[in-house]
DNA sequence: GTATTAACTTTGATCAATCAAAATAATATC
DNA sequence: GATATTATTTTGATTGATCAAAGTTAATAC
């Protein structure tokens, strides 16, 4: 059994690990998500270690093993039924149901979570919109969508490049246009044959629908 | 704030003394409920008594503060409401929801368990009959024990039959084992499994502790 | 190709909660 | 009253989680 603190390594590891769409996390990342020095961080990461949880690669950062992964998923389960019980069924605030969630998800029981998604209906969605992974830990992500697709004021983010291209990825990294990146469309014109993006606080600029094409993307609510 | 461990001893310590009606709670007695080495309890007390919770009397035992009675109350609202709601609500078993109240008590906030009283129309009562302290912790009349807890020669008045069940409740009602009858305790035998008590100038009779179990009542000065 | 800087690791210390086992005090027994 | 028993306290050690500060590496800059 993972102690309150481990689980909340391993959700918060687990997040950024399908943020940044990368396999090793960080210890600087680490530390800085679960507010304590890196020293703190790297120590917990070999005793995590030890115990099964992730894999230590000194100097790099760390990666769920299976078995963390699977108790990382729960977690977020747990946080985000939790978080649709406080807003539907007490009416709290949505601005205060995650830190309620965050103190409760280490405390209910498997069996009462069963019955209180039972008692929700079984939802897929959390307040948020965020997806709620099942109880077997697989999150039916929404598919993705090329760029070309998106409508004019959408948030998206980057969730694969198609096309191998070195010359084509070498543009990609240079406008930011990498997986976990957040775009906003700013325009989306078929006559012009082209999309307007904005990636952060950079310049927006336009991509052509050849190769908007190859970007897929998921939508963000 | 005081830890979970430290509201647990709190509210173990508040049980014993409303159970017992004594002042001072030995630190064996501290050890036993809490599962820990006797050593432990009499280390925890110093602290607790350090950090204002209780007072902590050499060789004789402890007492609450008022502040750790304030909290300690607190603890066994918040119980007798998460069991109330697993139970309404959640259609829990009624053998499941102690442990789980038990975990969940340290991690619910004031905010939420204000919602939750509100969402189960502010009970008095818990499923086990028990009296739901207030906000401000009082509890609003002489907690029921149950029959099987009385010592002899006890004299009591009986408050609820926890069983709901009708061949048991038809077995009450010719024993004239009625909430608002006077009971008198004749024995009580741990060995022998049973209570012997008589109703008015009925013959005495015997219960085993099964069923003593399911008889609340009031202890009659 | 060295110097600077940023990221990471080590070291030594602390705190809460616990145990086992030895020491002490209080109570009961003869 | 001396002894045996039981309850309690002390002592010394451990474990998990943390920090501050010093020490290493690796990357970046110049």
């Amino acid at each position: 059994m993972p102690s309150s603190t481990v689980e909340n390594y391993l959700k918060q590891i687990l997040i950024v690990t399908l943020d940044e769409n990368c396999s090793k996390v960080p210890m600087g990342k680490v530390a800085t998500e679960l507010s304590v020095t890196p020293g703190t961080a790297t120590s917990m990461a070999k005793n995590m270690e030890r115990d099964g949880w992730l894999t230590y690669y000194p100097r790099q950062g760390v990666a769920l093993t299976r078995k963390g992964k699977k108790v990382a998923m729960n977690m977020l389960r747990r946080h985000r039924l939790l978080e649709t019980f406080l807003v539907e069924t007490l009416d709290l605030d949505w601005s205060e149901i995650h830190a309620e969630a965050e103190e409760l998800e280490h405390a209910i029981s498997e069996k009462v979570l069963e019955k209180l998604d039972q008692f929700l209906g079984r939802p897929r969605y959390d307040p948020h919109g965020h997806p709620i992974p099942s109880k077997g830990g697989v999150i039916q992500r929404p598919s993705s969508r090329t760029l070309q697709s998106c409508k004019v004021g959408m948030k998206v983010k980057i969730d694969s490049i198609l096309d191998q291209e070195s010359e084509f990825l070498k543009f990609a990294r240079e406008k930011k246009l990498l997986p976990g990146r957040e775009v906003r469309i700013m325009g989306s014109e078929i006559q012009a044959d082209a999309v307007t993006l904005k990636v952060g606080r950079d310049q927006p600029f336009s991509l052509g629908f050849r190769s908007a094409e190859k970007i897929l993307v998921l939508e963000v609510v």
